[in-house]
DNA sequence: CTCTGTGAACCACTTCACAGCA
DNA sequence: TGCTGTGAAGTGGTTCACAGAG
């Protein structure tokens, strides 16, 4: 069962795909999907490498991890890879995320379009001001207590939630997250969680990332010519 | 003068710094500030290992890029390290930020308080939809048309720009900002964005974030047990 | 005895370079 | 000929493990 005579192409998602890869698929897709033209046309690694800023040497490994889908010669197919790039992905069922909590960058995060381009579907606000439970956020999302989230969140299928409290309670709500059975989590709190068992966390954090462009201002490489 | 003596400690940013240290490096600084108690006290790469999730060798290897701070058998001082690392960092003088694009997104992180606590302080936001340009944002900032952006930038001693405009937008508005003297830019816009020369990038985008996290649940390694 | 600072080993990811298929 | 898929080499970052300072 270790090996079973792959049909040539199409095979599985490999045992182990290296981190930074998962991240360059996706943007692998949204680039495809600009491309998508007529039927059957093809594109290569070089024009990939061109539009995502990545080299084509990487794009061609990172797409074989999954077998192969190129022509030699020709290229990859534009619309069949990128079907497959978002079954990889698991895009290709959408997904339903959960905010929880509803300040200023919850709601502003309900106002991004760009969720549902992606497939991904915000179905339930969380929060525990009594000023904002019960009422609907910007988009028709309805604000639960927090204390429904395992009722909700299983009655609603929610498989990711964002989020975005402050920073003391992070921990506690992260927690509650994962005992409702939700197993991802984006986290903008900026803080470093301890994700419980079997629950997947990423963070962004402004913080970090303006206190790193600070540090390249601080130690241009090439300062001094400006 | 490719060698001079050390004083011992200090020792100056050194030629290249691994791109992962600096995110970590402000990632100890902020454990650090919640460390800080009485004058004198240590701690050691084993706690902050603890608090922040990072190996004590790592964080050891981490720090020592930038001189010897520790002392053997003792550990690090808190409150020299944190000061040292904020200046490594380049954030013991505030830095002054833009924010271009003043939509739902640009809005929210005006009312994010994590900027100030952190040094960084907003001193303009920038749009060009009439309805906004003219008014104060939430805070009072001020919205100016981005065709006033090299003035703005200029007369404000702008040094980062936070960026979150539409898609179509994005590489349009980061060459004017880069032509308006701004070396250092946090992109949101979900899509890859040429630097121009001489400026630093880093970009948060959420659906590669989404995406990575929807990849593990389609994938998940361990989906067997639950 | 503790905890740093650091060579050396290790590992993960990337790039090179080319054989081979269309 | 053009472009993929992939061994082999290379690079960069992390961990090990220990000498040595306090």
């Amino acid at each position: 069962m270790s090996d079973e005579p792959q049909l040539s192409r199409a095979a599985a998602v490999p045992r182990r795909v290296p981190n930074p890869t998962v991240g360059r698929l996706s943007v692998y897709a949204r680039v495809l999907a600009s491309l998508q033209g007529d039927e059957g046309a093809t594109t290569s690694s070089g024009v990939l490498g061109e539009r995502t800023g990545f080299s084509a040497a990487q794009i061609r490994r990172d797409l074989a991890l999954f077998g192969q889908f190129g022509t030699r010669g020709r290229g990859y197919d534009i619309s069949s890879l990128r079907a497959r790039l978002d079954e990889i992905l698991g895009v290709h069922v959408a997904r339903r995320v959960a905010l929880v909590g509803s300040g200023n960058l919850g709601t502003a995060l309900l106002g991004y379009t760009g969720f549902r381009e992606h497939n991904f579907e915000i179905v339930a606000a969380f929060d525990v001001a009594p000023s904002r439970v019960g009422s609907k956020a910007p988009g028709g999302v309805p604000i639960h207590h927090l204390d429904d989230l395992p009722h909700v969140a299983s009655a609603e299928n929610v498989e990711i939630a964002i989020l975005a409290v402050p920073v003391d309670a992070a921990q506690a709500t992260l927690n509650a997250i994962a005992r409702a059975g939700i197993h991802a989590v984006l986290n903008f709190a900026p803080t470093r969680l301890e994700a419980p068992e079997g629950v997947r966390l990423r963070n962004v954090d402004l913080s970090v990332e303006l206190e790193a462009l600070s540090f390249y201002l601080a130690n241009s490489p090439d300062a001094e010519d400006r």
